[in-house]
This record gives structure tokens, sequence and C-alpha cells, in this order.
DNA sequence: GTAGGGCTTCCCACCATGGGAAGGTCAAGG
DNA sequence: CCTTGACCTTCCCATGGTGGGAAGCCCTAC
């Protein structure tokens, strides 16, 4: 199986997978003759792996300490179990930061006219206006 | 006033301020005849409005968009407005995205039984076997 | 033989920020 | 007058992941 196929097949892009070799987070893939990458089914796996850890949002590192977990056939559960947390308290916080700038936000929004007239409360806010509707 | 002053009194780093300079996000500073920027209030009034357009989550290109509108005494507050709102809605997408995570990741994290063991759901479902437990 | 598609490596870009080196400048204090 | 330390300047490099594209090799089909 060439890189294409393999990308094919495990939904990473080719550019992708080098680049997984090239930071050591996949080993090496074999060469043909002409030079050509190899993959068999086994690294297609791996790939998937990666995959699917990258959508749910783990980061590369995490994924590597993931990866090699997976492979680690006397893993401990607990160890992955922690990783798995701590990277659904990093989501929590972002995802409250982010909900603190909607809140914030919308409420601006919603003071907002939103017509013609120049003055607008958003810019207000912005601009540090403490008299701004509402400026958390 | 100089660049460390101007970054003390406006929140943001002497670094980022000669980064916003230099793409063209603030105006060239007045130079004395050492060659030091110099800074007056209006200028850390932008800036401290940068900040705070940072601290909401708009993107440098927003934020630039809602300066160059602050600035226009002429614009309507419903252009501000859309700005905002597109961006409420991207950090929205976000959000969702990052809370499915999330959700996939509690539930894994719940069937796995977290000791000395080796047998992971988590695991089971990053490697795809979909008898994992709930694998979303 | 040529055309096309795939593969290789290499460099560049994004977004925003920080780190640090090498050198100029200024004020205070010995 | 000289040193020390705290500023400032520009310049390059790194991060995290990903994509774009060039230049060149390889193979197959026509």
């Amino acid at each position: 199986m060439n890189i294409g196929q393999a990308s094919e097949a495990s939904g990473v892009s080719a550019k992708m997978i080098r680049y997984y070799e090239e930071i050591g987070l996949i080993r090496p893939a074999a060469r043909t003759g002409n030079n050509y990458r190899v993959y068999g089914e086994a690294e297609v796996h791996v790939l998937r792996f990666i995959k699917r850890a990258r959508s749910l949002g783990f980061s590369l590192e995490e994924t590597e300490t993931l990866l090699k977990l997976w492979q680690d056939k006397s893993r401990e559960s607990a160890a992955v179990r922690r990783v798995a947390t701590a990277h659904i308290g990093d989501l929590e916080r972002r995802i409250a930061e982010m909900q603190g700038m909607v809140k914030t936000l919308k409420h601006l929004a919603h003071c907002c006219s939103g017509n013609e007239r120049p003055d607008c409360p958003i810019l207000d806010d912005l601009a540090g206006d403490s008299s701004a509707a509402g400026a958390s």
C-alpha cells in the first residue's frame, strides 16, 4: 500500500503521515526499491487511532502517550484515564472561557441597536468605556 | 512614554506592540532621537481596545475591522454587530464541537475502570473497536 | 515517446505569541 | 570618568498542526 492508499484508508492526509513520521509519532515506513513508503493494515490501524484521538481533541503529544499505552500490553488503564481526564479538564476550561466571551458578546450585541446610527455599546465596551451597557 | 510604559499601561507586551505595528494593525509609533518608540494616551487607548477585543476572542483581523469601525465616526452600528454576531457563531460552533468531545470522553472515562489492569474502553474506542462502550 | 498521476524532498504560509542574542542608550552611583 | 543595570532596538527561531506548491523521480497507459 502506498502513502496515497494509506491516506485514503485512514483519513489522514499524506502530508500529515509524513509529518507524523518526521516527528517520531509513527515509525518510519518501509520503503520499496523506488523509495516509496509502504504501509500495511497495522500501520493504517495506527493512523486511524491517531485520527480518532485528534478528533477527540488530544494534542499530538497526548496522542503519542495514548499510542504508547495502547501498544503497551501491560499498561494500567488508570494511566489512560488520567490522560483522558486531564484532557477533559482542559476542554472544560476552554469551553468555560469561550462561554464567558459568548455571554458578554451576546449581551453587548443585544444592547446594540444594529442600525445605521454610529453609537454602539460593543465599541464602547471595547474602548473601555465603563458606562457601556453591562461591560462585565 | 516608552514602549515599556505603554505596555504596562495597556497590558499588551512590548513584543506584541512591535508586532502589531509591523503588521499594520497600529500606526508606526513616533520615534525619539535615540530611535525609541514614543506613545501617548491615544495610542495606549488603542492598545487597550485591541487587548479587550483579543480577550473576547476576536482574531487580529476582526480586531482590525473593529478598530477601523471605532475610528470611523460615521460607522453604522449594524456593521459592528455583524462582526460580533459572526464571532459569536464561531465561538458557539467551537464550543459545541468541544462539548461533543467532552461528552464522548466522559462516557469513555466513566466506563474505564481506571485501575491497574490493562483493559480500557478509551483505548478500545480510539482503536476503532466498535464493540467499545458507547463509542459515539 | 509522451502524458498523466503518484511519489519524493524541501521550503513557505498561517495565527499569535514568547525567547533570546547582539548591540545602542540612558541614568545613577562610585 | 567608568561601570552597572535597565531600558530600548532589530533580527532570528520556536511553538502546533496543517496546507500549498515547486522541482524532480517513477511507473503505467496509450
